[in-house]
RNA sequence: GGGCGGUUAGCUCAGCUGGUUCAGAGCACCUGCCUUACAAGCAGGGGGUCACUGGUUCGAAUCCAGUACCGCCCACCA
């Protein structure tokens, strides 16, 4: 490196860094006799782009794996990408949409021939823009969640839990889109308060025979569309006002289909007229209810949203026109008795906006029963620890009440469920089309591969992430208990630390942790560390729509990766949502500044072969002491996940203790030199410094460190290891404290009278010793004098602790200002020590009190008095 | 509606098992400085009834109860 620069420049060090540590693949690990210490990344969607909250999380994922590098353990960051069914099948929909192609028009070959040219286009940009924030993931590692070992390690699982008799077909209502013609997530579900009607309906007791009687009840709803499909009028059994009904029949309106009255507590008495009609294939409740009481199901709306042949009437209307004319039509008939304003939640898709529609379907589904329970005693024993801890409260409930999985979804891009239906619709379960053969033909030997239909559905996408941390070292094992795992599974696994959001708690955290003690008997990460949700400045959550999210790589571009990951952590206390303000990116540059210049002082020193100084030599054991306090306090932090607080004792440590005031004490007068000594040793403790913010802070820490020394191609500071705490004297940084003191108070004096920093000035410190006083001569630009008395009023006072000082001022002082400051604090000590006294006065305190707190006590009642003494003879002096 | 968590300085947060002058940090703010490492800087400074009410205790930001508000997860009243 030749002259620096006043400024850092990020751009001309970033890349150049991060070249050399691929060329040398610092990044890659292998198994060892060295402790591992591993992560798998959190996948992101193939085709996504980077946006904060990835940077959230892989920043606390690499200062992660720097640390423990640097440690000297063998680490190892897995990267890759998610396949995302759901969302890349949605962008190769719209994709092909625009040049006028539906996915149904070109089939399911065709369409996954364009999602594989989608991914290869789009795939992976998002690892690349992950390199700019200086990710030092093993990419020799990279996987695929469908790539072709990983897809095969899904489907053994399926396979697996097939046979062990967990997985199985059955039918589940699920959000229907009836404008994109498929089922959609829960997620995937908008709700909006909706302004729509409440009609209140007569529905006629029948007579047994069909015939209506004069007898009645009203029902409330909110679909009269749906009464065709009613399967029973439901009342709470406790609800006095309905007992009458009990074993009675009524009849449908319009159509007179006799349906019964049943009992469930899950009609509320309060709401509507306490009488619920029940529509089991409409309504999901409904469909619940008619589990329960056996009732049968009648589906009268087809796939688009329009009333079928079942409704008998209103045949091929839609939904909502049904609506309207069902209404008049009850009106006319007689059955409508009244029409209410009503504002109720409906959903809608969050793709088409189109109302959804509950609606039956067959699914696969893996039971969850034995999975959660050993999930949830993996987190209850602390095998997983999540930090921050109350997440174990929200796990906990969900995996005691955790529902079966439905692991089947209506789209194609996506691992395709390895179920074959025989001509007759019976299945087999296989691996491979030849499996399924070789069993369907154990079945029925006429059985050809043609007759053989593979399930249109493909698996959840969690159905394969679930499995990445077995599946990236070794595809084999899930699925094949009898498998022994390859040199990587047995080495890598479990992994350490997970850092993940706590959105995805269930959908893959739990899941992991199943699979986990499922395939491998173990749990697959010791430490859960949930991030929180990146928001603006404002609290809105960052979205596209709302364009409020910034380009991640703009940042990068302007102010450095450095200045970005210390941007965010800054902010990033676990399990809180992140604030993000672009001004904490730039204290991020102002500290790569801070540094970079720290440096440029240093490296400019002449060194001559004279005398260290005496304030250089109590700076340097100061700094050694104050080095290790913070070193220790680090890995405190560190050991508790807190990364922010790690990193702002770091940053204080910097900025505060090395370069305002250790700098500033071994900083030779200009055009001075300064000794070999202190040359070494700040150098030393700036190579200290260099290593211990390397973590967060790579690039620029890379470019120092190779700076300061002569450095070999091939070295590095992502290997140096991590800076040790050493035993130092308490005593060294209580004096160094006390000086301090000393000095603020000396600043503080010049800045009240407007005296310049050069002007020399007399310190008069009443005290037969005080420490570090050639630092004090040197920081406040002061002679210090220890004297008995201070007899002379022309200057301004101040206390140390319980010593008197005094900078001499001729003619520049304010006795009456001096006095009165004197009285003021005098007053305070007064009032302080009359607390104090109060509390040791108080028997119930001295007899409760431990002999530790009372001893504490004491000694500030002995303070108090020693400052209220000195005060006292000031104030005489002044009053003279 | 059920569960969980929160409320401390203008903002973001720390404060572990009640007791050190415990009321803190960073940023922001105010004042004075272009003092040859750094104005992305230096020095100094102001600022909080620890949400509210009650209780336990010699002693409460800290423990308990209630109230108010906020956030998250689940279920989302036909």
């Amino acid at each position: 490196m030749k002259e620096l620069a006043a400024k850092y420049s990020a751009k001309e060090v970033e890349d150049k860094w991060y070249a050399y540590w691929l060329a040398h693949k610092f990044f890659h690990s292998e198994p060892n006799e060295k402790q591992p210490y591993t992560i798998v990344i959190p996948p992101p969607n193939v085709t996504g782009i980077l946006h904060m909250g990835h940077v959230l999380n892989n920043t606390l994922n690499d200062v992660l794996i720097r640390k423990a590098r640097m440690d000297g353990k063998n680490a190892c960051w897995v990267p890759g990408t998610d396949h995302a069914s759901i969302a890349t099948e949605n962008k190769v929909v719209a994709k092909l949409r625009e040049q006028g192609i539906r996915k149904e028009d070109i089939g399911r070959e065709e369409f996954l021939k364009h999602a594989w040219a989608w991914k290869e286009e789009h795939g992976g940009i998002i690892l690349q823009q992950l390199k700019k924030l200086g990710c030092s993931c093993d990419w020799d590692r990279t996987r695929f969640t469908m790539e072709p070992a990983l897809s095969e390690a899904v489907i053994n699982t399926f396979v697996y839990f097939y046979r062990k008799g967990w997985i199985y077909k059955g039918v589940r209502m699920v959000n229907w889109d009836p404008e994109a013609l498929t089922a959609v997530s829960d997620d995937e579900v908008i709700h909006k308060d909706t302004q729509s009607h409440f009609y209140h309906l007569r529905y006629y007791i029948s007579d047994g025979n069909g015939n209506p009687t004069d007898k009645f009840l009203v029902i409330a709803t909110t679909r009269p569309e749906t009464i065709m499909a009613d399967a029973a009028i439901c009342v709470n059994p406790k609800d006095e006002r309905h007992f009458w009904l009990k074993g009675k029949k009524v009849l449908i309106p319009l159509i007179n289909r006799e349906i019964p009255v049943i009992e469930d507590d899950y009609v509320e008495m309060d709401f509507g007229t306490g009488c619920l009609k029940v529509t089991p294939a409409h309504d999901v409740h409904d469909y619940e209810i008619g589990l329960r009481h056996n009732l049968p199901v009648l589906e009268i709306i087809d796939d688009h949203g329009k009333l079928n042949e079942k409704a008998q009437i209103l045949v091929g209307e839609d939904r909502f026109v049904a609506r309207k004319k069902i209404v008049k039509m009850l009106e006319e008939a007689g059955n409508l008795v009244k029409v209410e304003d009503y504002t109720s939640p409906v959903g809608y898709s969050e793709r088409t906006d189109a109302v959804i529609e509950p609606k039956l379907s067959a699914q696969w589904f893996l039971k969850m029963e034995s999975l959660a329970a050993t999930a949830l005693e993996t987190v209850l024993s602390g095998r997983t620890n999540f930090i921050p801890e109350k997440y174990v409260n929200t796990y906990r409930h969900w995996m005691e009440n955790a529902r079966d999985w439905c692991i089947s979804r209506q789209l194609w891009w996506g691992q395709r469920i390895p179920a074959y239906y025989l001509p007759d619709g019976s299945f087999v379960v296989e691996a491979t089309p030849e499996a399924a053969l070789k069993a369907a033909q154990a079945i029925n030997p006429a059985i050809k591969a043609e007759d053989l239909k593979q399930d249109e559905d493909v698996l959840d996408t969690w159905f394969s992430s679930w499995l990445w941390p077995i599946s990236v070292f070794d595809p084999e094992k899930p699925g094949h208990p009898e498998h022994q795992p390859n040199k990587d599974l047995a080495y890598y696994y479990p992994t350490n630390d997970l850092v993940t959001g706590p959105d995805i708690i269930f959908f893959w955290v739990a899941r992991m942790i199943m699979a986990g003690e499922e395939f491998m008997g173990k749990e697959p990460f010791s430490n859960v560390y949930f991030t929180g949700i990146v928001r603006d400045k404002i609290g809105r959550k960052m979205s596209k729509t709302l364009g409020n999210s910034p380009n991640p790589l703009d940042l990068i571009d302007t102010y450095g990766a450095d200045a970005v990951r210390i941007g965010m952590l800054l902010c990033s206390s676990a399990g809180n949502d992140i604030f993000y303000d672009e001004a904490q990116i730039k204290q991020g540059a102002a500290f790569c500044n801070k540094i970079w210049n720290s440096y440029r002082l240093v490296k400019g020193f002449q060194v001559a072969d004279i005398p260290q100084t005496p304030a250089a030599k109590l700076a340097i054991e100061w700094f050694a002491a104050k080095l290790s306090e913070t070193i220790a306090q680090v890995e405190d932090h560190y050991s508790k996940f807190r990364i922010s607080d790690a990193l702002m004792a770091i940053y204080k440590l910097f900025w505060d203790d090395y370069c305002s005031w250790y700098l500033e004490a071994i900083k030779p007068a200009y055009g001075q030199p300064v000794d070999p000594a202190t040359q070494k040793a700040t150098l030393a403790f700036f190579e200290s410094l260099l290593k211990l913010i390397h973590p967060v802070m790579p690039f620029i820490t890379e470019e120092l460190w190779q700076d300061i020394a002569e450095r070999k191609e091939g070295e590095t500071i992502m290997y140096a290891p991590t800076p040790k705490a050493e035993a130092f004297d308490p005593a060294v940084l209580e004096n160094f404290a006390l000086a301090a003191e000393a000095v603020n108070g000396v600043r503080g004096v010049r800045a009240q009278r407007n005296i310049g920093p050069k002007e020399q000035l007399n310190l008069k410190v009443k005290a037969a010793a005080f420490p570090c006083i050639p630092l004090i001569e040197k920081m406040a630009g002061v002679t210090v004098e220890l004297v008995d008395g201070l007899d002379d009023a022309q200057g301004v006072g101040f206390l140390v602790r319980t010593t008197e000082m005094f900078v001499k001022l001729e003619g520049l002082v304010n006795v009456q200002e001096e006095l009165e400051k004197a009285t003021k604090e005098l007053e305070r000590f007064k009032g302080f020590l009359q607390g104090v006294r109060a509390k040791l006065s108080n028997e119930k305190f001295t007899a409760h009190a431990p002999a530790q707190v009372i001893e504490n006590e004491r000694k500030k009642e002995a303070d108090a008095l020693s400052k209220i003494e000195t005060l006292e003879a000031k104030i005489a002096q002044l009053k003279k």
